[in-house]
DNA sequence: TATTTTCCTTAGCTAAGCTAATTTAATTAT
DNA sequence: ATAATTAAATTAGCTTAGCTAAGGAAAATA
């Protein structure tokens, strides 16, 4: 689910939806592989980069809510998070309600790490944006907004 | 890396770079994390969907080239390669050359996993896709070559 | 009060990544 | 021609991250 065939036309005037969605669907992985190099140097995986992500932008959580938010079983984060507490990226909260459940919040060395590791991969990006037209970067902001739309409507399907 | 602040404005008529980076970095998660269940249905792994794409597109190629193109270790392919020579997915053949090497071809019930796969996956975003305009189609497209444009820069940098 | 449901953990499996060490073949230098 | 080096794969062994199944403890419900 990798490569795609040659590009034909550089820009069809009238194009087919099943050929954008191969060629946004490749150009996404493509993109998001490029980065994955410049994760390595903060020695922290990719799964608690995930994580730490959600909790820095939604707050604290409580398992089975974070569980939900990364697509994964309980059992999934239930580790992760033990593991991440053990390094000092995230802590747990007792919830009043419910003795049963904590809330997982992020630590400010996880919050720092996480904003070092955002920073290198959205660098990256930016720097290769750097040489576009104002209407480049407009048509990817419109881009954007309409992938977001559309992995709702997968998501929902 | 995951989640992203609200989008403020729907149309941002003088976008900053580093801000498009951030929105279209978070779409291109928000959209492949939204097809992973479409997968689930084949029983093949994304490991193995991801080298199937690469076989299927590039044709035979060696442990060696398999594994720069997916941007893994010798070991890691290596294993994965006998994994799918005994599911039948694909085939080594000797090399003429050099005794040392084989050279990795997907077989017909490979290329037929992949492509029902890839339909899947296809499918699901034309979907969504299907109640754009042609004008939203035709930012995509653009933003899919800009998108392809930043990974190559992203990659050599 | 008894049952069921919910939240989470533990145990144990598999897949997929890595490094280090080894084997075999090809290439290069002597 | 032979020795040394380089290159291609593999094997061994470790780690991380996914899963299911089973179970404990608390909360909600009958």
């Amino acid at each position: 689910m990798t490569q795609s065939q040659p590009s034909e036309t550089q820009t069809d005037p009238n194009p087919d939806p099943e050929v954008v969605a191969d060629r946004i669907h490749s150009a996404a992985i493509h993109l998001l592989r490029s980065l994955k190099g410049k994760d390595k140097v903060l020695g922290v995986s990719p799964a608690q980069l995930s994580a730490l992500s959600v909790l820095y932008f939604l707050g604290a959580l409580t398992i089975t809510r974070l569980a939900a938010a990364e697509g994964v079983k309980l059992p999934t984060i239930s580790r992760l998070v033990k593991d991440m507490v053990r390094l000092g990226l995230v802590m747990r909260e007792r919830a009043e309600n419910d003795a049963r459940s904590s809330f997982i919040s992020i630590t400010p060395k996880g919050k720092a790490l996480f904003e070092r590791g955002r920073t290198a991969r959205l660098m990256a990006i930016t720097g290769a944006f750097r040489n576009l037209t104002d209407e480049n970067l407009e048509t990817l902001d419109q881009a954007a907004t309409l992938m977001e739309n559309a992995a709702k409507a997968v998501r929902e399907a």
